[in-house]
This record gives C-alpha cells, sequence and structure tokens, in this order.
DNA sequence: GCCGTTCCCTAACAAGTGTTTGGTAGGTTA
DNA sequence: TAACCTACCAAACACTTGTTAGGGAACGGC
C-alpha cells in the first residue's frame, strides 16, 4: 500500500470523454432539459461549477455528444452506400451498421429520438436538420430503387415504408441493453427477417 | 335538483377540455419539462397564475391528459380482445385501433412516448406501469396463441417480435398528421401489410 | 338594485436553474 | 527552491421556474 504513482490521474481528453459519457446517460434517462448540471456533476462525483472547468456550457456538452455520434454514424453509413451494393444488400448492411451504432452509443441515440424533433430548429443543432435529410436521401433513394429493380413490393407508400423501417431500427434504442443475450448482428438479423419478409407464416 | 344553467360563454368542463389541449399540444412539442406554464397560457391567450384557477398543478395537467388518454385507449382494446377473434383478427384489430387513438389523441401519445419511461417510476403515475404491464401482456400473449395455432412464424424470439410491432405502431405518432391523405384505417392496412407479410417482393 | 359565481389579471414569492469568480491542493517543471 | 499548471472546490450571481394571494370585471339570478 504505497504511494501508487498516478502522475496525472487522467489525461484531459479521456477524462472529457468520461464526463460526457456520464452526462449522456443522464441526459438519456431523465430527459436533457430535466437534468441539472448538479446532477451530472453528483454523478461524476464532483460540484456544478467544477463542469465548467471541461466545458463551457451544458448545451456544449449535448452538442459534444450528438454531433460526435453522428460523426460516428456517418462513418459507417458512407462506407455502406460507397460499396455499389444491391438495394436489398444495402438495406441489410444499413439495419446492421444502425444495431452496431445503437449498441456503441446507446445513450447518444436516445438522447437523440427524445430531443432532436425540437432541437433541429435552433441555429446551433442545424446540423441535426442536414443530418435528418441525407439520411432519407439513402433510404428512401434505396427502398425506390429495390422497387424499380423489382426487389422491393411496388404496392406500398413509399414513404410509408421508409418511415415504418427507419423507426422499427431506431426505438429499438429506448429497450435494447448492451450486454444482453443478443448481439447487434442477430438483433439486426431477426429485425431484417421480420421487416422483409412479414411475422406472419407463409402458407 | 331543477334549473340547470349553461349561460356561460364556455361552460367549465369545456373551457377545461379546451386548455389541455393546448397543453397538450405544447407538451408534445417541447417536452414537458422543456414547457413552461407561461407558454401554455400564452398559447392559451392568458396569464400564467389564471391556469391555476382550472389546475391545481402543471403536473395535474399532464396527469390527466395521460390518464384520459389511457382510460379511451383500453376502452377500444378491451372491446377487441372480448370478441373472441382469432391471433391475426385480433392483432389487426389492435392495430387499427392504436392508429385511431393515435388520430384521436396524438399529442398525448407523444408525450406517452417521450415521458412514460421515467415519469412511471413516480407514484402518482404508477398506473403508467400497470398500463404497459397490461398492454404486454394483451399483445405478447396474442402473438403467443398465434405461434402455437400457427399462423406466426415460430423461428423469431417472441419478445422481440412483440417490441417490433409495439414500436412500429406507436412511434407513428412522431410524424403522423391527422388530416393528412392516409386516414388512419389505411395507414393501418399498410403497417399491418408490411408487419404480416414484409416489404420483400415474394418470388 | 344587490349578490354570488365565473374567470381572469396583477404582483409577488421561494426554490431551483445555469453560470461565474476567486481560490487552492497537489503534482510537474525550471 | 520557486514558478506553474491541472483539476477541482466554495460561494455567490442573475435569472427562470411553478405557484399563490388579492382584486376586479362581466354576467345571470333574485
Amino acid at each position: 500500500m504505497s504511494t501508487k504513482k498516478k502522475p496525472q490521474v487522467t489525461p484531459t481528453p479521456e477524462r472529457r470523454r468520461e464526463l460526457l459519457a456520464t452526462a449522456a446517460e443522464v441526459f438519456a434517462a431523465q430527459g436533457y432539459n430535466a437534468t441539472t448540471v448538479r446532477r451530472i456533476a453528483d454523478e461524476a462525483g464532483m460540484l456544478a461549477g467544477s463542469l465548467y472547468y471541461h466545458f463551457d456550457s451544458k448545451e456544449s456538452m449535448l452538442d459534444e455528444i450528438l454531433s460526435t455520434f453522428l460523426d460516428e454514424l456517418w462513418q459507417g453509413y458512407d462506407e455502406v452506400l460507397a460499396a455499389g451494393l444491391g438495394p436489398r444488400e444495402t438495406i441489410e448492411a444499413l439495419v446492421t451498421e444502425s444495431f452496431r451504432e445503437i449498441d456503441r452509443h446507446r445513450p447518444a441515440v436516445a438522447i437523440y429520438q427524445k430531443e432532436s424533433k425540437h432541437l433541429a430548429t435552433q441555429p446551433r443543432f442545424a446540423y441535426l436538420a442536414d443530418s435528418q435529410a441525407k439520411f432519407e436521401k439513402a433510404w428512401l433513394g434505396t427502398l425506390e430503387r429495390g422497387v424499380t429493380e423489382g426487389v422491393f413490393r411496388d404496392d406500398l407508400d413509399i414513404r410509408l415504408t421508409y418511415r415504418f423501417v427507419r423507426d422499427t431500427v431506431w426505438v429499438a434504442a429506448s429497450w435494447y441493453r448492451p450486454g444482453g443475450h443478443h448481439s447487434p448482428e442477430e438483433i439486426a438479423r431477426q429485425y431484417l427477417s421480420m421487416v422483409l419478409d412479414g411475422i406472419a407464416l407463409r402458407t
């Protein structure tokens, strides 16, 4: 029990990520507005004012949480979209990638689900609206391509189908818990099976 | 006993419903915690303090909005469940009824989606947890019955299927706008078609 | 006429909010 | 040793929040 050497207890960027992680956890659980900075500080084992050594506002924490999540999301999406797959394979890859992102950024996804709608109106969070537009273009475009190529049904309202697929995937963040007995890939597989083939038994 | 008078410009219960409707609209748009009672009063054309003539707290408004919605929901659900339909027909009826409720109580449903999770822990809103348990019992039970009777697939995780169906239906409240060119029944029909048969073209 | 009720306003309150300022323990560097 | 930097604390600030108390205008019933 000698003096353990901890010259720099936690290097700056590391500590930053830790604090953002706990903040995201609280935001996701209580909602952004319902969360006080005192609560976040408490969870992090420090006082409210101390947070302002690392961040310059509560809003900037939210900003950093959401933007880093979206950056990583689009990194994965762009890779899929650039692969030149067929419509069905693209949808499968996008869904799988989405569940991986939920697995990695569950709190951020939950926050995004709850708050993005009314945040997107603020200038600071305009990138949320941009991302959503890009998102719709990618998914809706793939679905339309699938219809014209004859791999998806053409008797459905395509925008309804888009919202259906989009929502079924992303609401999963509200109940998903990492470390459960379903891997993201397994959940994606079953979800794709339901979305593509339905839950009714084929006769 | 006699002399029932209704000379007022707006009879009390009517005004109450009006205020609750505008409150629900604001709650749904901004989130409960982000909504100030001054904002609600503003939207209703009066001052903040005046709301307290009709309601005794902001929380009681939320309470009344959610409980009246759930009452109406279960009135419809119980009717369906008592009809003694087969599993597939029960699911179809529940989905259709759900979209009708979204049509009638869009703001309440949106609020429920966003807030119920952390509200259910408070004693005052314990009925939310009760309702959710009853809800799961009805839907999950119907799905299980469908599997044993051979109308639904048996190669899927049944709880995953439950959450899939449940979420696909209720998140629709986040984008649904009454008066659009799709009636609740039409949306229900297409959703059921997707959930039951899938979006892939059968070959 | 007066009375009572309904419904809202004015003006304030106390508690809680995000944020700032100045300070300081403890390690690193010169 | 002294100067310096990091990461936090202590205490306050200005502001917003939900809520309350008293008052008053409009109106129907008597």
